[in-house]
DNA sequence: ATACAATTAATGTAACAACAATTAATACGC
DNA sequence: GCGTATTAATTGTTGTTACATTAATTGTAT
């Protein structure tokens, strides 16, 4: 098992916070990559997968591009084409919306609930190496990391 | 003060260490997007910052491209492009290593760690948000964050 | 009703990342 | 010493991201 000092071959750390920090960007950069080898054995990214999984939770209703987006980690401007590749691969339609003309009605189709069902199990089994920490210490952990998402943000604003 | 559920408008969460997982990857997204916008006020990118941070550490002793790709957090192929982008910019120079001609030395300017300097004081108060947190708890912090690391990178490449 | 603002989705673009392939130099086995 | 394997750095390619812009529709104030 290697600390973030040996993955990142550095001995000092300036301080206990400042080594969070590192150990948040790292830690999730190696989540990433993992996942993105994991799904492209379902000829999927990660973030198609949010997508899909975003889709499932409000099916059978529809779902507009800007609620997934705004449902998304990532938030940035590529829902739109993602929703053009997973249209593409048969996953989810795309049709106008009645009520409002700018709007598109986005629905998860067969298939795609159907390949989220194959992947649920062995990504569940993924999701639960954090079994071994207790969910008090897990609750603790996530008000964490809610403080740093908050603080820093704002701090990236002023200076 | 915006929680997990908040941002990304999910309610439910199977688990708490399922939770745990998505905020990770969520508040890795943000502190990245956060560092993106900070660090393009000195033209930089938040790699291109972390290879100048490695051959301050370094410095004066010069570092090869695998020695910075092996200490930078994101471990891909483009150590050479940022180093490529790095000399254009005159914050690090590049000369052919003597005792290993496949080797190049790269070294820091002193242009290139002045703009480090700039950036330390900003920076380091943005690094401070996790002051609030106790040393102890933060401790338990980094080991939460080890654990899923190395766990779920064996869970992935077992899948 | 009409002009203007706001919202929604799609697209153009430049830069960047992931991965493979290439080139050059060195190490190693025989 | 010679051929092969390994290591270091670079480059090519393909796809993606970030950001800005555009186009179409709806909301709103007068």
């Amino acid at each position: 098992m290697l600390s973030l000092g040996e993955e990142i071959k550095q001995t000092k750390f300036k301080s206990e916070h400042q080594k969070a920090m590192l150990n948040i960007l790292l830690t999730a950069n190696t989540l990433y990559a993992s996942n993105n080898r994991f799904f492209k054995k379902f000829d999927l990214s990660p973030e198609q997968y949010n997508v899909l999984r975003i889709l499932r939770g409000t099916h059978p209703k529809p779902c507009s591009v800007l609620s997934i987006q705004e449902r998304m980690l990532d938030k940035m401007s590529n829902a739109s084409r993602l929703v053009d590749k997973l249209e593409a691969k048969g996953l989810l339609t795309r049709k106008p919306c009645k009520e409002d003309r700018r709007q598109v009605d986005i629905n998860i189709t067969k298939a795609g609930l159907q390949i989220l069902d194959d992947i649920d199990v062995p990504f569940e089994s993924m999701e639960s190496v954090l079994e071994c920490v207790s969910d008090k210490e897990l609750a603790r952990f996530n008000e964490i990391l809610d403080i740093i998402r908050n603080k820093y943000r704002d701090a990236a604003n002023a200076v």
